[in-house]
RNA sequence: GGACAGGUGGCCGAGUGGUUAAAGGCAGCAGACUGUAAAUCUGCCCGCGCAAGCGUACGCUGGUUCGAAUCCAGCCCUGUCCA
């Protein structure tokens, strides 16, 4: 079924994670033969990572789980340049203490994903502003800059496309290919990495570093990129009711992430139990061939499977749980957001409000006036209805079909 | 530094003195149909207010006018070309 012969390529192609790769033959050769240590880079431009970066994250626990080594790099430098790639505006500038923060958050989820430990193949978290902040003007012109060319650096589509765009692109930014190629050459000599992973908007990027990497040591290392993720509807992957998919839980409750992928759309459900979970070939064929409303079994398991991969168990099973007594039973899960009302009561566009069905009072009433809004499963059409529930008592506040909270006293 | 073009609601994009809380599209939310899916149709889509209504809003500041996103001045920002 796959061409490849060595377990890492063919576990990345088996999965979806392929869509382009430098030299495929000789890297095939080599993770066959010994543990390659291969990295993606992640910039730290918000306190979480969303599920966009899923992916990429993937790649690396994919490589750990042929047997080798990931290292994480935490872009704590890169992103004080700014990625202009796939990019309209020049991000927002980050101060320091802001990417401290954010590289702190972040953190803590890739321990769930990958396995952190001393062995061979234990993985590996840098921040790669522990060398680039280090680096001096005229030193990275005269090592680095000779190896680039304006000429071709204005063919990269990240450059391009601002500029055909007619949108600005600072000189900051458009160093931001060197800070990255620079990374991988500096990856290679400390920790004999060979490999680097990442999406497909980073080919310029990693093909760069490989170069540099060549030109400079004379050393060859590879590339790797996964293909953009979509959905079947056409959207990226991520956006959604309240924006972006979190991935760590201050962000976005398990119950929340769980319903997201609940919600897949049934042509990704396949592709998705591939990409993004465990889960062994033949029993996500068996799941993807399901007809008509049986793919929601298929949905929920790979909602679990998600859920538990990034969140946890206990997380998986309580949104699980949750959302099982509350669409399957018509009941409430202790999963589900909740707001206390207090003794005087509240209003119910306030209550809608509080508990974040929606973004201000007015929108509130206009869906109370729309019949969305219920309450114990009676409709509520009086925007002035006050809640007011007897001490200790408990009621289900509903609002369409799919958000569901709990009201107490 | 100069010439020209431009800066409109989450995004794209109409609008060149009043009937403009601002066309249209996208995204989003809700209703119908379903399977917590897709597609389709319908409604909604700045805030506050039960409501009448009020407050904000078209880069910023000021001005003209009964009335300005629209006219004028200055400033800021962006692009293109020139130096």
């Amino acid at each position: 079924m796959s061409e490849y012969k060595s377990d890492l390529l063919r576990l990345l192609d088996e999965r979806g994670h392929l869509h382009q790769l430098t030299d495929g033959g000789a890297l095939d050769v080599l993770a066959g033969k010994e543990i390659v240590t291969g990295y993606v880079g992640f910039d730290p431009t918000a306190p979480s990572l969303h599920i966009g970066n899923l992916a990429s994250i993937m790649l690396l626990r994919r490589l750990q789980q042929a047997g080798h080594r990931p290292i994480v790099i935490m872009g704590g430098g890169t992103a004080k340049v700014g990625d202009p790639s796939g990019r309209d505006e020049t991000r927002a500038m980050l101060t320091e203490e802001k990417l401290a923060s954010n590289i702190a958050s972040i953190k803590g989820g890739f321990e769930k994903m990958l396995r952190f430990d001393e062995s061979e193949t234990g993985a590996l978290l840098i921040n790669n502003d522990d060398w680039l902040s280090r680096l001096g003007y005229i030193e990275i012109l005269r090592d680095v800059g000779q190896h680039f060319t304006i000429n071709r650096m204005l063919t990269f589509d990240s450059v391009k496309l601002r500029l055909d765009r007619e949108q600005p692109l600072t000189f900051l930014e458009f160093n931001y290919m060197i800070m990255q190629a620079y990374d991988y050459l500096k990856l290679s000599r400390d920790y004999g990495c060979r490999l680097q992973l990442g999406g497909s908007d980073q080919w310029g990027n990693i093909v760069n570093g490989i170069e540099l990497t060549r030109r400079i040591d004379g050393r060859e290392v590879y590339g790797v990129t996964a293909p953009l993720i979509t959905r079947a509807d056409g959207q990226k992957m991520g956006k959604s009711v309240s924006g972006a998919i979190w991935l760590n839980e201050e962000q976005l409750p398990a119950y929340d992430f769980w319903q997201y992928w609940r919600n897949t759309d049934d042509r990704d459900v396949g592709k998705f139990l591939r990409l993004f979970t465990d889960l062994p070939l033949d029993e996500i064929a068996r799941l993807e061939a399901l007809e008509g409303s049986e793919i929601n079994r298929a949905k929920a398991i790979l909602a679990t499977e998600v859920t538990r991969l990034v969140r946890g168990e206990e997380a998986a099973r309580a949104a699980e749980a949750t959302a099982a007594q509350t669409f399957a039973d018509g009941g409430a899960g202790a999963d589900l957001p909740s707001l206390t009302v207090g003794e005087e009561g509240m209003r119910i566009a306030a209550a809608l409000t509080a508990i974040g069905f929606t973004a201000s009072n007015g929108e509130a009433k206009r869906k109370i006036a729309e019949g969305a809004v219920k309450i114990g499963g009676e409709t509520i059409s009086d925007p002035g209805f006050v809640i007011e529930l007897d001490e200790g008592a408990e009621a289900k506040l509903s609002m369409g079909k799919k958000k569901h909270g709990i009201l107490t006293r």
